[in-house]
RNA sequence: GGUCUCAUCGUCUAACGGUUAGGACACCAGGUUUUCAUCCUGGCAAUCCGGGUUCGAUUCCCGGUGAGAUCACCA
């Protein structure tokens, strides 16, 4: 009989969420829906001056979008609620009381600026600043005014973490941490091993930051007689240059800054996923059902992963073949031109289906299609960029084009009535494709790339085409100097 | 500086002592009788260094080196 997992979310609300943040979550979510276990949110706002408006807003709209679903936690209850800690404050103060009743918790006398002096002097002296080494003899009774500081008891800790494996530390980094702060908020270090226990979490997962600290964790626990539950380090995300870790300050964006930039969020947690886990095969591209199905954490990697851009552009470009026209129609909603907004659904539809395997992010929908919605404005400098285009001269241009109006005014054109007469006029023109083609191509998009010509032109519609072939001869002159 | 951790192609990674060190992204070349993209084929490219242990080390041990984390009334 093995007790039912339970991990947690615990995010602060001071700002957007980033990956690195997103994917300690994802995690820790994928643990528990792998063995059919409980995810908790719980929402640690222990730090008033640093809290940011929106940002549980901001956060619940990143788990939902991104599927991270939760039964138990902040806002949706549960039983060992509240989820947030501001609300939990007397349970911080009476398990802070069982600490000093026992001789294992007092009050901090010192002015800030005294204990900056005592840190600046470790500094000088090049050793790690430890408060229990200033330990006042006998501080006043804790009035909850001055911080409320763990009396520790140093030793040697060793321990197993799911990801690193077997780690161990000296005594030398056991420390007299804070509980409770002046304010009267306790402190991270102090609350989350308070909720961890009440909450029955079984399995704890957190960032490389904390693994310093985890020796004053055990120590905490044994003060209170606490059973310590798993942990699992996770290994950093870096940035995509540079060695450091990704965080906000070098550029790390918000998460739902990929959704809104066209990335689809199956492919962004497959993504982060796969930045640090793998599950031994080669796959690449694991949906959300595989990914439950197959996490497990002695699959995390213990080094860094660098966040790579162009293979999360490739792997959306991937979950974007993937869907059929209805589910990707669904997805762009957003994403059109400006000049689509009274195009038709059976249209749009249509375009999609040309341009999907074109698309690595829904962003791109927007210069890939604008010229089916509006007349493009003709640029003749990218017909003297193009390096077959540009051989040509004036009046071979303008004859080819001549040639195309009237062979295309006989066409239904169907797609493959078009490419009849397509190749039709490579004969009478005696071109080749490489220039013909291009010609009608730049003529009707003015664009860089499209989707297959005859694709492109049945689409479009014969009336509009024969226009802006017409508008291409009427424009050389004036453009061309 | 103390403490802890990490180390395979440029990047993400596979290889529970024996492989021509595999795959993917990116890049390059060719093909899919127009462009871009997709798709296919091929190519380039890695075990940080030095010692051990072993018949045999990417793999185990030790020492360097490099990188990161931490040493907050932040989490």
């Amino acid at each position: 009989m093995t007790t039912p997992v339970r991990t947690r979310f615990a995010p602060s609300p001071t700002g957007f969420l980033h990956v690195g943040n997103i994917r300690t979550g994802l995690f820790a979510w994928l643990v528990a829906q792998h063995s059919g276990g409980t995810f908790i949110l719980r929402l640690e706002d222990t730090d008033k001056k640093r809290e940011v408006e929106g940002s549980i807003a901001h956060l619940k709209e990143c788990l939902e979008i991104l599927g991270i679903d939760y039964a138990e936690g902040l806002d949706v209850g549960g039983p060992y609620g509240p989820y947030k800690q501001s609300d939990r404050l007397e349970i911080y103060r009476t398990w802070a009381q069982k600490l000093i009743e026992n001789g294992r918790a007092y009050a901090d006398p010192y002015a800030p600026e005294q204990i900056q002096e005592f840190r600046d002097l470790a500094r000088v002296e090049k050793r790690a600043f430890l408060y229990r080494n200033h330990r006042p003899e006998n501080p006043p009774a804790w009035d909850g005014t001055m911080p409320l500081r763990f009396k520790s008891d140093p030793k040697a800790y060793s321990w197993h973490d799911e990801v690193m494996g077997d780690l161990s530390t000296g005594p030398e980094v056991i420390d007299d941490i804070i509980l409770i702060k002046s304010d009267g908020y306790p402190t991270y270090n102090f609350a989350h091993i308070v909720d961890d226990a009440e909450m029955h979490i079984t399995h704890i997962l957190r960032g490389q930051e904390f693994i310093s600290s985890q020796p004053n964790y055990f120590n905490l626990y044994e003060a209170f007689g606490l059973t310590p539950p798993i942990f699992a380090t996770m290994p950093h995300i870096l940035a995509e240059s540079g060695t450091k870790k990704l965080g906000k300050r070098d550029g790390a964006k918000d998460v739902l800054d990929y959704i809104r930039e066209g990335i689809l969020p199956e492919a962004l947690t497959n993504f982060i996923a796969s930045l640090g886990w793998n599950d031994g095969t080669e796959q690449e591209i694991f949906s959300r059902e595989e990914l439950i199905a197959k996490f497990t954490l002695d699959r995390v990697q213990r080094s860094g992963a660098r966040f790579d851009k162009q293979r999360l552009l490739w792997m959306n470009g991937q979950w974007i073949r993937r869907l059929n026209i209805d589910e990707l129609y669904d997805r762009t909603i957003n994403f059109w031109p400006v000049s689509a907004a009274k195009a038709t659904e059976a249209y749009k539809k249509q375009l999609l289906a040309l341009v999907q395997d074109r698309l690595k992010t829904l962003a791109d929908l927007k210069t890939l299609t604008s010229y089916f919605f509006e007349e493009p404005t003709p640029n003749w400098q990218m017909a003297r960029e193009n390096k077959q285009l540009s051989k040509l001269s004036s009046e071979e241009t303008r004859s080819l084009l001549q040639h195309a109006i009237a062979s295309l005014s006989d066409s239904d054109f169907t797609p493959e009535a078009l490419q009849e007469a397509l190749n039709q006029l490579l004969i009478t023109t005696g071109q080749k494709p490489g220039i013909l083609f291009s010609l009608i191509r730049l003529s009707v998009s003015w664009s860089p790339f499209s989707p297959a010509l005859n694709d492109t032109l049945a689409v479009i519609g014969k009336e509009a085409t024969l226009k802006r072939l017409n508008r291409a001869i009427e424009t050389m002159n004036v453009t061309i100097s």
